[in-house]
DNA sequence: AATAATTCGGATAGCGCTATCCTAACGAAT
DNA sequence: ATTCGTTAGGATAGCGCTATCCGAATTATT
């Protein structure tokens, strides 16, 4: 009799060992149990240990379903990135979910392939499983998408962009309008001062005909162009006709490509600055097969330092980007966040580093 | 008084629009919304239609945390692959996710390292999550964590490996010991086949002192480097000094060392198979570097044909794998065993393809 | 000493959904 | 006409946990 009733109250139908399970073995109530667990409250530091050893020994493990739908928060954290094909976003993905799994979150994944309708889905699909905190590439997104940010009040951190600073002539440049509601939270480092530092590097190397060659055309990549633009401004050396830009996704391909042409069209260059290292590699490998002697015949410089432009002959000078430190600091200020805390430093710079190699 | 009470019984204290609110507003059961909202059972087409319509106007969206608490099971698919810096199975992750997706599922990613500890620590993790299904890479794995797959009874399917086909000399060559349990599903082609096939074209052109460079030493790699020894012991050329083999993690750099290496060790190679395209590369940008010419001098062959190996100089020969396909067909037949259907191929075999490039 | 304030454990009502059981209605079969 | 099976909708009990309210015990305050 008793051991049926018993039997009957121990007995779930799914057979799952419950907090129910852990309370009834250690003597406590539920209420203990989950305080304890979590770290809720204050509890005497005998019940949690007496707890903590039974749930042990019971292989207890709590339901993320049903702690989700009692307490209104999941622990998923989504990211969202423009693509999977640019080892740029991949290090950062892996430094984000490496910090969030750390800390106990689950990392959900979304490629909007620069495309802010998929973006916006994205994000609407991801906000129907109340993730606890976002992780979002860049500060530029549609109206859709920034309102749904808002009106959902998860915690967002932006990734790998600042928003401009100064409101003198790169402002003046800036088509983007980044939200003027509250300041945004963001891990990354200046594009604009990165291109800049870049090309006056390359001025300091004595080039006069600095192309700035660019594919994809995202935001990071215009602001880098406008960097680019105002260095050479400055030099007096600044003519539209050095600006290459194809809307193209990057590739080695077409830095091939686009060096070929360049080299056709405008023999006189002497110095090339593309917007992301695939695409300089491209061109080295090009210049290689076409027997165009860098640096000496022309200057090639890339951007972010991705891995194998160490190793291309020549070695490629390159703007070394912070990618992993952006994707665990991102997560770090996200998990602050998430806790209810501020950031002491919202808009956290990580800066750049030219990386001075032969190709230039 | 009427409607003080309406309101309180339709305004849930987190505010959201639950399933409840549509059956209200469409006159209808719960039981009814559910079942037409899932396409259960037989209901009404015109209730069907007005549900639908109804909770379109509402806004509704279903809770999955509530979903997975009452049905015992999530939209959450786990996949499970070694690197994130091998482009490889970053392909594999992209094409699995987006079939995955189309289907309703949330894609969550583990990276094990290639350790069978942290592979294990990460099924846990995610079991506890009850995934409606698993795709994991390769078809060797730790006693527990077979164990583990077995005991969730979580639909599994493997990548880019198949089980050893003939019991004859491969399988002698063979130390891993897959499952003895029921035959697993899995999606891949024959390593052992491609490492022969590539050796054979080698052998081919004439070569005789082929070197099988590899890096990392997977299971996969393994199958290739006996390929690779059936190849030459058919053609009785096989040494044991040809072998190269390296447990560091594949690399640019690590090609480059590897191939300065044999090149000072062994001058009298005429060709190189490595195990992977990186490794490939890394070592056709040192031979330019050394000044050492391919294939005149020595011929060298990749694995993968990864991007950039079409682009390097001369260009790459290498063997395709359908990794794309791979993840998307695996995905598919996931969902087919989700459904709780049979695959009528348990192991899918998508072949690979020699790619011959200059520099072989 | 009496009262107020605080601390800490327990009881319990949901969170939003699905699965199960039940019932009414209808047609087919005897 | 009676019985039986079948179909389609409704009622409701959980799923496993957290949040909230309560109350007893302890400490602080006057």
């Amino acid at each position: 009799m008793k051991q049926a009733s018993d039997r009957s109250k121990s007995q779930r139908s799914t057979g799952r060992i419950t907090l129910q399970d852990v309370a009834r073995t250690a003597g406590v109530s539920p209420s203990t149990v989950s305080r304890a667990l979590r770290g809720e409250r204050a509890v005497d530091p005998d019940l949690v240990e007496r707890v903590l050893l039974v749930s042990d020994q019971l292989g207890y493990v709590p339901d993320p379903a049903a702690r989700a739908l009692a307490s209104q928060r999941s622990d998923h954290v989504t990211i969202l990135i423009p693509l999977l094909s640019n080892t740029l976003f991949v290090d950062l993905l892996e430094a984000a979910q490496k910090t969030l799994r750390t800390a106990g979150f689950q990392t959900l994944m979304g490629v909007t392939h620069y495309n802010p309708i998929e973006e916006e889905l994205l994000l609407r699909e991801q906000l129907h499983h109340r993730p606890a905190g976002l992780l979002i590439t860049g500060l530029d997104h549609s109206q859709a998408t920034q309102k749904l940010m808002e009106r959902s009040k998860v915690p967002c951190v932006h990734l790998m962009d600042l928003p401009i600073s100064d409101q003198g002539d790169v402002a003046a440049l800036n088509p983007i309008s980044t939200s003027t509601e509250a300041v945004p939270y963001c891990v990354g480092f200046r594009q604009t001062d990165a291109g800049e530092a870049m090309t006056k590097y390359l001025l300091l190397k004595g080039k006069t005909h600095i192309v700035f060659a660019a594919a994809q055309l995202d935001p990071r990549v215009m602001q880098r162009l406008w960097g680019w633009r105002k260095a050479l401004k400055q030099a007096g050396v600044y003519n539209a006709s050095l600006e290459w830009l194809n809307p193209a996704p990057s590739s080695l391909i077409l830095g091939a490509q686009m060096f070929e042409q360049i080299m056709k069209q405008s023999p006189d260059v002497d110095a090339i600055f593309f917007c992301n290292d695939d695409l300089a590699q491209g061109a080295l490998l090009a210049a290689m097969r076409m027997g165009v002697s860098v640096p000496s015949k022309v200057a090639i410089a890339g951007f972010n330092d991705l891995t194998g432009s160490d190793q291309m002959w020549p070695p490629l000078t390159t703007v070394k980007t912070p990618r992993a430190q952006v994707g665990e600091s991102a997560a770090q200020m996200l998990l602050q966040l998430i806790r209810g805390e501020t950031p002491e430093v919202p808009q956290l710079d990580l800066g750049f580093e030219i990386i001075s190699r032969q190709s230039a």
